[in-house]
DNA sequence: CTGTATCCCGTAAGATACTG
DNA sequence: CAGTATCTTACGGGATACAG
C-alpha cells in the first residue's frame, strides 16, 4: 500500500493536492492538532496559539464547512462556544502526527547539524 | 508515542507549525511527492502539475535549502538538471503518505456523502 | 465571550517574454 | 532545456475597533 517504485499510484500528488486545499493556510493544522486533544473555547483557541479573531473565526468556519470540526453553542452566562474535532476531522490524525513528528526531527537533523559543519555558525 | 489524551503533548502545535513553516505552499509538498517515486528533470516536473517555471524554480530552491531535495546537473547536449528527494526529503514520506491517503478518503466521504444529503446536489 | 467590520500590507502565485 | 526578469493580481493574514 506505500506506493512501489514504477507503478506509482496514478496520480498521488493529485490527491495531496486535495488534501492541501482543505488544509491550507499557516492555522487550521494547528488549529486541529489541538482539538483533537480535547474541545477548546474561542479564546482558549484564540489565546493558545496568538491568533486575532478574525482569522480564527475563518479558519474554523473553513474546518466546519469541511466538517472537520464541530461547533456547540453552550448556554451559560456570557454565551460560550465550544469546538472540537468530528470524526472525520480525527481521520486526519495521522497526517497531524505525522507533521509533529517530522517537525521535532527536522529540528535535530537541520538545526542540530548546522552547529557540527555550518561554518558561518562558528566564526566567533 | 502517539499523544496519550490528558497529558498532551507540550507544544505539540508548535511542531505542526515547524514543519508547516517548512513545507509551506500549494507546491513543495506535491513536488516532493513525485520526488519520492523517482527523479524529474525540471520541464518534467513543470509539465507534470502545470507550474509555471518561475514558480517551480523558487520552490526547487527552497526546497533545496531545506536540504529536502537535491540538484544534479547532466552534462548533456542541451543540459538538463535532474531533481532527487534526499535522505532528509525520504524522512517527509509518513507524511505525504497520510495526506495523499487522506485525500482519497476525503474525497469519497465528503463527496460520497454530499450526494446523499446535500439539497442543493439534486435540484435539477 | 464570541464574533464581525474595516483597513492595510506583504507576498504567494500566475502570465509572459527573454537569456544562457 | 533550465531558468531568470518583469509585471500584475489576488489573497492570506495581522491590527484594531466595535457589536451582540
Amino acid at each position: 500500500m506505500h506506493s512501489c517504485p514504477g507503478s506509482a499510484s496514478k496520480s498521488q500528488h493529485q490527491a495531496v493536492r486535495d488534501t492541501l486545499e482543505v488544509i491550507s493556510g499557516k492555522w487550521k493544522l494547528v488549529i486541529l492538532a489541538l482539538l483533537l486533544n480535547r474541545p477548546y473555547r474561542f479564546k482558549e483557541l484564540s489565546r493558545e496559539i496568538g491568533i486575532s479573531p478574525r482569522i480564527l473565526s475563518k479558519e474554523l468556519q473553513e474546518l466546519e464547512q469541511h466538517q472537520l470540526v464541530t461547533r456547540r453553542v453552550c448556554e451559560t452566562r456570557p454565551i460560550t462556544v465550544e469546538y472540537a474535532s468530528s470524526d472525520h476531522g480525527r481521520s486526519l490524525l495521522s497526517v497531524v502526527q505525522a507533521m509533529s513528528d517530522w517537525g521535532y526531527l527536522h529540528h535535530e537533523t537541520i538545526v542540530g547539524k548546522k552547529r557540527l559543519d555550518d561554518p558561518s555558525a562558528q566564526i566567533a
